[in-house]
DNA sequence: GATATTCGATATAGTGCATAACAATTATCA
DNA sequence: TGATAATTGTTATGCACTATATCGAATATC
């Protein structure tokens, strides 16, 4: 597997080519074969995965808004009054490496924590005014521009599909 | 998105619970909801790449090969004679980040550098004899136990179809 | 032959992920 | 009730992966 964003074969830059081959007769280069490797499901499911996010992070980039950061919100906006360690398990992010996240969520006035009265331990997160206008305008661009890319490329029919297959892998596997 | 290995909202560990719900009527615990979060591609592609990445680590363990060593190795049986930046590319490795990564295969004595004749600046590499032993080990497991279980899991029809929807996407995405 | 390019490599920075440990608070149990 | 254990948010820290700039050596181009 492996898979970077950036690093196409040919990182298209204009200048002075410092090749022969096409002087050359045989051009054994073109292209490597990858054999067994587009047979390897994780493979594919890096490249795409890293495809995804990548258009994803263009798509809400006015908003400023990773995917982690988007799921977070979304997530707040669902389940009001729940905690750090409850929203962080339920994302798979690790309660130490939440604070992070949220302090900027929080200094961006996305969100808040606030001292539960039950348990004074935890903090109890909840969406600002601003947060839920973010998150709207985040849910139209992921719906028109991004989503929308992805009905276009695979069908509607296959996208389902696709979304089931990896919930299936995510929840049987 | 987020998600990470670990966590797992109960991370089992016998002892005393720290709780009360039970205690109580209202548990408005259980569990929190997902909401558009399980519509979104990228949240289930990135959930599903770690599990099978988790898999094929386990699936591969006493070989001590990541999937990204894997793949080189893969890539080096198919494309012999190719130098690093050839192979660092098509993986979609950067060059800088290729050379640790060769240095670990190298000193497990997997493969090998090797000055080109034709041009002095590039090492063309090569699996050694135990690298081709390792890697048609690691085929072996990856086939029986590691897509094996996919299958299992999926189906063969669903298998295939998943892994053509996620080489769609890598590539006209 | 002078200049630009490529190759492998180093240094470095950023990010994501993981574990240990701590103070404050709460739960449990004797 | 008091002692002990567990939980919450947090900090510190380390490892892996990713990304960019830069370098010397070698090669290509003009």
């Amino acid at each position: 597997m492996t898979v970077s964003k950036t690093a196409s074969a040919a990182a298209a830059k204009p200048s002075r080519p410092a090749r022969k081959e096409l002087a050359e007769g045989l051009v054994d280069d073109a292209a490597l074969q990858l054999g067994e490797l587009s047979e390897l499901l994780g493979y594919s499911l890096k490249r795409a995965q890293l495809r995804v996010f990548e258009d994803f992070l263009r798509c809400v980039a006015p908003l400023q808004l990773t995917p982690a950061q988007f799921s977070v919100l979304l997530l707040l906006d669902r389940n009001p009054g729940r905690n750090q360690t409850e929203i962080a398990n339920t994302l798979g992010i690790l309660r130490p490496n939440f604070v992070a996240m949220l302090d900027g969520l929080e200094s961006r006035d996305l969100c808040t924590r606030i001292r539960s009265t039950n348990d004074r331990r935890s903090h109890i997160l909840m969406l600002t005014d601003k947060g839920r206008a973010v998150l709207a305008r985040a849910k139209k661009l992921v719906a028109t521009k991004h989503e929308a890319r992805l009905n276009e490329v695979l069908g509607p029919a296959n996208r389902a599909a696709l979304l089931d297959m990896l919930a299936t892998i995510a929840r049987e596997f």
